[in-house]
DNA sequence: GATAGTTTCATACAAATGTTTGAAATGCAA
DNA sequence: TTGCATTTCAAACATTTGTATGAAACTATC
């Protein structure tokens, strides 16, 4: 393995072109034309293109996930081991909207990357991504740890409504821009990630209270 | 314009190959073995393979407009002009919820067809999808009547993050049942419909009295 | 500096795909 | 029936695609 040249410029190429094109047309030769490469390249690297596009993806998911956990034990130890839970969400959504989110969004490649990976989702990408429930464990456990009165139901939800939150936000971030005549600042990240959190742990504390309560009277009320 | 016979076997077989197999991987020559057609009907028919799966999509898409209008008429009606906001949400996520989820989904190929829709996202889907906005607007109008004092962009987040929570259900329905072992019961399908509105009402009227405060001031008082 | 292992390269391969074509079949009106 | 338009059909087309091959270039070790 003398010169990782290559490979690195594969790599880079690729991830520029899926960020900018999508996967969906995208060709190997069009990779290889881009890194200055010769097509077997690719092959001789890595195997496939299948196996090109899934080590892009695992990369940048596994930063993903480090840069989560991080936050997360960051909130722990602050809080002694049991984290204020809206760190604990924001510490899972964080990262994603601080990545895919905001003005120099324009100039990450990684970023424009990872929401191609949001919106498209090929079948090389879809088989790892079910790899991801062991990392989302981990913020159940802390979350049970922030609300130990709360139901598992109820934090399954939770979490699964924060991570809907901020994905859709990632993916329709056009359609919220045009829908409010770009009154909707998607470009104050912060403000963003403090919206979902507020919502997320709203959802938690609802859960019980209202678990068995129609809707329908919980709105007259809000009213 | 003698029989529609073939255009019809064409659109089901489509449908139900896409429904079952997805977008990725469906050629015109598995549809027309499934419709018992000549390959070249196809285009003789639609045009081009995408303007078939505009077609398919098309249709119910507007089916389900129909059907998300009809329900938000039934509630303004019944309120005089003025619908309950859970109403509203209501409207807007059911339609999608009740086609997308729950045990009879198995059977329904609409159904499990725009359940492809919304996890895969092709180009020829996503160029139409952006029509959608005028549709939404006219739920925007809605929330306006029922909560004349909130503002604009709460309502447009509000919106947004009602169609996140379901969407990312019905897109990761696997990935909660996993998490969760089992325990988020996602057939229930008016269950999740009424967690979804809930939190979505939670976040409207959230998003006023607590726009300004920081979501960790919140948090800590719902401990 | 010869040799073995690694990497690059041009080129070919094989398969799949959407689309087109022109003739045959069918339906329908005069 | 005749004639005209619509529809169906088998076959071919023209690309595009990922992958494989075998020789050449390169690198490092002895």
């Amino acid at each position: 393995m003398a010169s990782d040249q290559t490979r690195s410029a594969i790599l880079a190429a690729a991830e520029r072109l899926y960020a900018d094109r999508g996967f969906g047309d995208v060709t190997l030769r069009d990779i290889v034309a881009e890194a200055n490469v010769n097509l077997a390249a690719v092959n001789y690297h890595f195997g496939s293109k299948d196996e090109l596009i899934a080590e892009l993806f695992v990369t940048r998911s596994l930063q993903l996930n480090r840069e989560r956990l991080r936050e997360l034990r960051a909130a722990e130890d602050a809080g002694g081991g049991v984290a204020d839970i809206a760190d604990i969400l924001r510490a899972l959504v964080g990262p994603t909207l601080r990545g895919c989110l905001g003005p120099d969004t324009q100039h990450s490649t990684a970023a424009r990357f990872m929401i191609r990976v949001n919106i498209e989702s090929v079948p090389a990408i879809r088989r790892i991504r079910n790899r991801e429930i062991d990392h989302l464990r981990k913020f159940i456990a802390a979350m049970k740890r922030a609300l130990p009165d709360s139901g598992d139901v109820e934090l399954y939800w939770g979490l699964h409504f924060a991570l809907a939150m901020a994905q859709q936000t990632v993916r329709d971030t056009e359609r919220l821009t045009k829908l409010s005549d770009g009154q909707c600042d998607v470009d104050d990240v912060e403000g963003v990630i403090a919206r979902v959190v507020r919502v997320a742990v709203l959802a938690l504390s609802a859960g019980d209270a209202a678990s068995k309560a129609p809707a329908r009277a919980m709105a007259r009320e809000a009213r």
